[in-house]
DNA sequence: CTAAAACCTGACGTTGACGTCAGAGGCAAG
DNA sequence: CTTGCCTCTGACGTCAACGTCAGGTTTTAG
């Protein structure tokens, strides 16, 4: 939900982002770059977040773990906060998961290999 | 096992290797670059690999996919082919499957995420 | 014998998400 | 006022696993 209203929401800056997020400074930075975080600003150019830009940010980084870029998740973006979708973009979000589901399988086969690994290891003295 | 007698056990070449592991001839060369992967080499200079160097070069790839770098590779290769291990090499063995359970559990976040997603988009036309 | 296909050694280019450094303001405290 | 911390804009550096190109040799097929 939008407040409309609601004279000055609390606006913080930079660094606060990024300590709540955990992230650096310039990641922050870099996420506008790149489109995904809009930040207002204050007369002398210092940026101005709102306090849900952290939980953006944390979302970010979970995409970015997922291994989605930036790019990708500019595009999704306006399904995440309007709610509306196209068929692209439908097919795009599917594409993602079925991707993220493959490299998952993939880590447990490689997990399954290293604790075989680590079998053969701990019996063998 | 390694079958020291057994006079000339097939020997192929790289591209072979590549076709039957389903990676690059540039990649089989950077893996030797890596020291991963000793090839023999013919009078003439061209690479010579045994055979289970298709499925060593297999491995090589579900590491790579689960985030190991060539340099841990190579320090966990003596693991692998002699079984011997000492309590350096065992710990980071442990570290790596650890970090890996860790990295399934993060893309397991991010599918929920996705899946949360896509149900909405769903149901919103 | 010859042309195509495969191989060789460098060596530079690519990609993504930042790190890092330089130089220049801005902002509350004492 | 000044000290110290935060922030700003460029802009180059990093890392890993290759891709790609150049220019030359070797093997194979016909």
């Amino acid at each position: 939900m939008t407040v409309t209203q609601a004279a000055a929401e609390r606006l913080v800056r930079i660094g606060e982002v990024a300590r709540g997020a955990g992230v650096s400074v310039r990641a922050v930075r870099y996420y506008e770059q790149q489109g995904l975080l809009i930040a207002e600003r204050s007369p002398s150019g210092q940026r101005l977040y709102r306090q849900d830009a952290v939980a953006l940010v944390r979302f970010f980084q979970q995409m970015f773990a997922a291994g989605l870029t930036s790019r990708r998740i500019t595009e999704l973006l306006p399904c995440w906060d309007s709610g509306h979708t196209d068929a692209e973009q439908r097919a795009m979000l599917r594409a993602e998961r079925d991707r993220i589901q493959a490299k998952v399988d993939d880590l447990q086969t490689a997990l399954d290999r290293l604790d075989e690994i680590i079998a053969i290891t701990d019996t063998h003295p």
